[in-house]
RNA sequence: GGGCGCGUAGCUCAGCUGGUUAGAGCGCACGGCUCACAUUCGUGAGGUCAGGGGUUCGAGUCCCUUCGCGCCCA
């Protein structure tokens, strides 16, 4: 076996290993026979031009585990990767291009465009899958897609052209939100509310007969669409107006003063200007009261024709410039400074415009009932289950989704008009004849639309594949919950339309990865932690184990170098391990579950122990609690296993009982092989290169069994040893405190109660843990003596010089007062009929037992404070 | 306005089904390069688990309430 070197070397082991795994087909879930059952889940596409961040780290590793941790189990694992198109991140960056170059997409047209963007994917968008792969990713490359492949593109129109056949998809003149910069419709999810520091202007509304109502807004622009003023038919302010004609300013345009008890009295003047063509709410209003909709704005967000002189303004250069003009008028009243809510595209943050306009839309009724259901039925299972309240809440809610995009980059509507007649036909293919009056509808797809395909669409469907047949539904859908109603609602909602089933069993939301102040990270704050950097230096294993480790379920958490850095010492001290114990194997080592009987203490210890770390992390695994139970593996590794177990083996390795140390090295190997294969899901890399350098049965550790109900509990040595490491503790403790230099060894003279028996077999461990060369039985304690009790058993440490008597004393004096206090609450404890009838059987019996010691203990204290006095 | 989360050591966070004297990392103090490991080892200081009330034999953990912070929806 090649000699483990001294440190990992994961900048030369990670991409070797990666590749041996890739090119062996571990990823592919065929390595599982064909009758093993599926595992899959659908990696959430990254945008296919975006660079790798901490959230896809994030996802990467959770998902990873996972995988890995079914792999293990013997199921066949499939986690199919792929990339999404992202309509307008990846339009935006093309066109950015274009605009360096000195043009525009406008200017080469749609064809070219389209050329460039798939060139420009070509180019960048294999960087992202490689960054993937650095992190260890054991998905199935040979099965990746890409939402604007051929298949997916299928997949997309099957489910447009269906939703329209079945009427659930319509084309609509509505109000929409209106990106101006982007020059699209956008859907009210990828709205955002931002609160800023604004203005409410008041002014005159003019009212026949020379009355005038106050109105507010934020929106001064806004007046030129409007179609009505409303009050409410209470208020006695303007009771007497409502029917009279008001005139809109500037336009002179009549309007009518309307009430409805929507207006509320209290709030600004008590009367409100009704726009329906650049508001929601006015919009409803104006349906109600069947007012004319007027739009007074431009694709661009300038001004149009129906703002009669202020046509080709600017909507900020309007605002102003109108203000200006009524206040010369004498029509305006004041101006506030007010916080606002405006809201906002999700990208870049421009203020959106509600705007009229002519989309696609979805009816998401009969679609959001069938989401519901999965979810209610308990088909979907949610992980953590608080978000299940949030996505009843938005499906029972929910709005007709619009999915027209005025883009170039996506899947375009296969929609086509008849140029004679203006005819609509939706098709799977078109046009509908050659007569070359057939043109296709100019939009394409909310992104997202075909995102809500993926679990199904990347295995095939609409074909009946073998994958689709195999792997569907899938297993797991985990995310973050900032995409619950974008992507995962969706994908529910169409997995139960088109395939009759759920998509996925389980959803698991991980919260999101903050800098290590708990705030977002932005390359304009400079907070942000980039993956790759910490990979490049501390290794893919570090980054992993810090991610996984470092939060709960479903929670935000923040990341910072240092929990990455502690990771990588993590490694390392596995690492060491390894390499001490494969140092002290001799050629042939017993591989697999050592039989208990002959072993020694330690040995049946760190078994039982090792027996309930497993028990605990598949307890664990059951409730998708992997931070926990990587942290519990790190505890029993760094310490139990290292700083006791290893060290007290040194006394039997380097002794020559050839029994007893093949005993010791059959339980080395046997607890760092369980160890390594429970921590595998977390640090593929370092797990498989330590793995391979030991004696091992089997080709890889990603295929090794998953430890599983190990069988090795053993309570009386857990509670044996545990008195030793107790003794162990206070000797090492008494040592500082008295100043002993760590190099002397000590004799203990030891009254040893009902531990007789297991001291004097295993004084070694007071050797090799706290430096004392021997334990004495037959000799009484001299007075000078540092004292410890544990239970029953009474050490003392002759330190001649250095123990002060006095202080001896306080020392004892405190433990005493420490352990009269614990008798007191244990005895209240037992005295308690509720406690003694009502707490389980186990729980009893241990505060008896514990009773029992410390009063033990406590005679001995007390004997020896009489002596010192 | 509705919903959710959080508030535990100086900082960042764990604490799973209620059950030993509430833990970790970083930081801090003292001491060690001991033959796997200074990417380390040993020891220590540091907490009225946000406040109040309740359920229970027993509450950091469950329930109610107040305060503070954050997120989502409207």
């Amino acid at each position: 076996m090649k000699e483990l070197e001294k440190n990992f070397n994961f900048h030369e082991a990670e991409g070797r290993i990666y590749d041996w795994w890739e090119t062996s087909g571990f990823f592919k879930p065929e390595v599982a026979g064909e009758d093993a059952e599926p595992y899959v889940i659908s990696m959430p596409p990254p945008n296919v031009t975006g660079a790798l961040h901490a959230g896809h780290a994030m996802f990467v590793s959770l998902e990873d585990l996972m995988i890995r941790h079914a792999r293990m189990k013997g199921k066949a694992a499939l986690w199919v990767p792929g990339s999404d198109h992202a309509g307008i991140a990846t339009q935006l960056q093309v066109e950015k291009a274009l605009r360096d170059e000195g043009t525009s997409r406008e200017a080469v047209g749609r064809e070219e465009f389209l050329r460039r963007t798939w060139a420009w994917k070509e180019k960048y968008g294999g960087e992202i899958q490689n960054q993937v792969r650095r992190l260890g990713a054991s998905c199935d490359w040979t099965r990746e897609r890409f939402t604007l492949d051929n298949g997916l593109s299928k997949a997309v129109i099957e489910a447009f052209v269906t939703l329209y056949e079945q009427g659930l998809i319509y084309k609509g003149t509505r109000l929409i939100n209106w990106s101006p910069g982007l020059k699209t419709a956008v859907s009210d999810l990828e709205v955002e509310n931002e609160e800023i520091q604004g203005k409410l202007y008041y002014f005159k509304y003019p009212v026949e007969g020379s009355e005038f109502i106050p109105v507010a807004t934020t929106r001064p622009e806004t007046i030129l669409g409007d179609t009505a003023v409303a009050v409410h038919p209470d208020d006695e302010r303007y009771q007497h107006l409502i029917g009279k004609t008001a005139y809109v300013p500037m336009l002179e345009r009549p309007i009518p003063v309307i009430a409805d008890e929507y207006v509320e009295r209290e709030f600004g003047t008590g009367a409100l200007k009704v726009t329906p063509g650049h508001d929601f709410n006015d919009y409803e209003l104006g349906k109600k009261h069947a007012l004319q909709v007027i739009s007074v704005l431009n694709r661009d967000a300038t001004m149009n024709a129906n703002a009669g002189p202020y046509e080709g303004l600017d909507r900020f250069e309007c605002r102003n410039k109108l203000w200006q003009d009524m206040e010369a008028k004498g029509l305006t009243l004041k101006i506030e400074d007010r916080m606002m809510v405006v809201p906002v595209t999700q990208r870049g943050g421009e203020i959106v415009e509600p705007m009229i306009s002519e989309q696609w839309f979805v009816r998401m009724q009969p679609l959001a009932e069938r989401g519901l259901e999965a979810v209610r039925s308990g088909a979907i299972q949610i992980v953590p289950e608080r978000f299940t309240k949030v996505y009843y809440h938005w499906l029972e809610n929910i709005q007709d989704w619009c999915i027209s995009r005025q883009l170039w980059w996506g899947h375009r509507i296969p929609a086509w008009y008849h140029t004679g007649t203006g005819e609509i036909k939706v098709l799977r293919e078109g046009p509908p004849d050659d007569s070359g009056r057939w043109v296709q509808d100019e939009d394409v797809l909310d992104t997202w639309f075909s995102s809500g395909l993926w679990p199904f669409s990347t295995l095939g469907w609409p074909e009946q594949t073998p994958d689709l047949k195999r792997f569907y539904p899938t297993s797991v859908m985990e995310t973050g919950h900032d995409i619950l109603f974008f992507w995962v609602a969706r994908m529910i909602m169409m997995g139960m339309w088109f395939t009759e089933e759920v998509p996925f069993h389980t959803v698991y939301l991980h919260g999101l990865v903050m800098d290590e102040k708990g705030e977002k990270m932005s390359k304009t704050k400079g907070n942000v932690i980039d993956p790759l950097e910490m990979v490049a230096e501390y290794g893919a294993d570090a980054l992993r184990f810090a991610l996984l480790t470092a939060g709960s379920p479903g929670n935000d958490q923040n990341l910072s170098v240092t929990k990455i850095e502690y990771g990588r010492n993590f490694g390392n001290k596995l690492w060491q391990m390894a390499r001490f114990i494969q140092s002290n194997l001799p050629g042939d080592v017993l591989v697999g579950k050592p039989e208990t009987a002959g072993l020694d203490l330690p040995s049946r210890w760190i078994l039982s122990r090792l027996s309930g770390l497993v028990d605990s992390v598949n307890r664990l695994y059951e409730g998708y609690q992997f931070g926990e139970a990587g942290r519990q593996m790190l505890d029993f590794a760094w310490e139990e296993f290292a700083p006791f177990y290893i060290e007290i083996s040194k006394h039997i390795l380097y002794g020559d009982d050839e029994t007893a140390k093949s005993s010791s090295r059959q339980v080395l190997v046997f607890a760092l092989d369980t160890l390594l294969r429970l921590l595998h899901p977390y640090m593929p890399f370092i797990t498989e290169e330590i793995w391979q350098h030991m004696p091992h049965e089997g080709e890889s550790i990603s295929l090794a069994k998953w430890p599983e109900n190990l069988d090795l509990h053993d309570a009386e040595a857990e509670d044996r040893m545990g008195l030793l490491l107790d003794l162990v503790l206070q000797i090492r403790q008494a040592r500082n405190e008295y100043n002993v230099a760590p190099g002397k060894r000590l004799t203990a003279i030891v009254a040893a109660g009902s531990y007789r028996e297991t001291l004097e077999k295993y004084g070694y461990v007071f050797t090799r843990l706290c430096n004392i060369e021997a334990l004495d039985f037959d000799r009484p304690a001299p007075s000078k003596a540092a004292t410890l009790v544990a239970a029953d058993v009474t050490l003392s440490l002759p330190l001649e010089e250095l123990v002060d008597i006095e202080a001896e004393r306080e020392r004892l004096q405190k433990e005493l007062d420490n352990l009269l206090r614990q008798i007191q609450t244990s005895q209240n404890k037992l005295a308690n009929d509720g406690f003694v009838n009502g707490a389980p059987e186990v729980v009893v019996q241990r505060e008896r037992d514990k009773l029992t010691d410390l009063q033990a203990s406590l005679g001995i204290v007390e004997e020896r404070l009489r002596v010192l006095s």
